[in-house]
DNA sequence: AGTATTTAGTTGACAATATCAACTAAACAC
DNA sequence: GTGTTTAGTTGATATTGTCAACTAAATACT
């Protein structure tokens, strides 16, 4: 494996981006079983984010963006319904859909997680300066450029 | 949000790095049920990993590194062991711990999945030249060098 | 030495999370 | 209008994760 500045073939860097999955995984701790300390796992709350982000949006459209299964996210809309978070109204031009929003109390739930989301981020990066800072935007734009148009998962 | 080249302040790296975590913990397909197609879940498999990468290691450090309940861990083994992927042989200095490491055929299919994985992420890859991936690795080397020595979780 | 405490790992009981297949009702296609 | 697809629900069940009580070995204390 060459540790050296420039990538020398093709299979060090693919090394390289399962060694950085890796390290993010664990970096982002996302092996955790309770998200922070809100209400929610880490899966409802990007269920919820979904909802907060693009209001009106179709459980059907959440189930494809994050990969879940139908049957389970429609258990976690009826939860979110019973306690309050979102609410569910029909579809006018297709009965068969249902358009998902925010109540008040969701949304001021998921902001106040999505605070607690914040702080911890600024946590983790509280030891960086300006300068690295900015490093670190770059780099992670970078990722995302480049990764964004390949194909599959990077495993 | 500052969508220009310069960061312009601290909140919106931050909202980047959460940006970013969305993007990435996608990307990498972690809300996913099944690990590809090999015979075990991504939990398992970065349990076997640590075992592969540090043969002799005791349940406690991999339930340490990984952040994983000790009980799960250990049923989790039993399992492995039941299925000949793994052996279990006592600590000679001290009789409480286990020394863990892979059996042959662990070995093998250990590396199988691997090499599922590896394959992957160059099919992830692909579309990029000598260059993008140059890029793309310093890009994650700047992130894990930055990240890795703050204090906590970037949520 | 002999008792108390800590430590590594296991077990039991259970809760939370995820999956699959069968189902309803609305929409569409012909 | 009958047959098919589609969005979402429900039931049954598997898998995964958690907590507390437990065993056996090691360490600490007197």
């Amino acid at each position: 494996m060459t540790e050296r500045n420039a990538p020398s073939t093709r299979s060090d860097a693919i090394a390289a981006v399962r060694h950085f999955n890796r390290f993010y995984t664990r970096e982002v701790g996302l092996l955790r079983r309770t998200f922070l300390d809100t209400p929610w796992t880490l899966g409802e709350v990007r269920v919820l984010y979904e909802i907060w982000t693009q209001p009106g949006i179709l459980a059907k459209a959440i189930a494809e963006r994050l990969d879940l299964d139908r049957a389970y996210l429609s258990r976690m809309l009826s939860r979110f319904e019973r306690q309050g978070d979102i609410e569910r109204s029909a579809c006018p031009d297709d009965g068969r859909q249902q358009l998902l929003r925010l109540t008040r109390a969701g949304e001021a739930r998921i902001e106040a997680a999505s605070e607690k989301q914040r702080s911890a981020t600024e946590n983790a990066v509280s030891g960086l300066d300006e300068t690295e800072l900015g490093e670190l935007m770059n780099a992670m734009k970078t990722i995302e450029r480049l990764l964004s148009r390949a194909g599959g998962e990077t495993a």
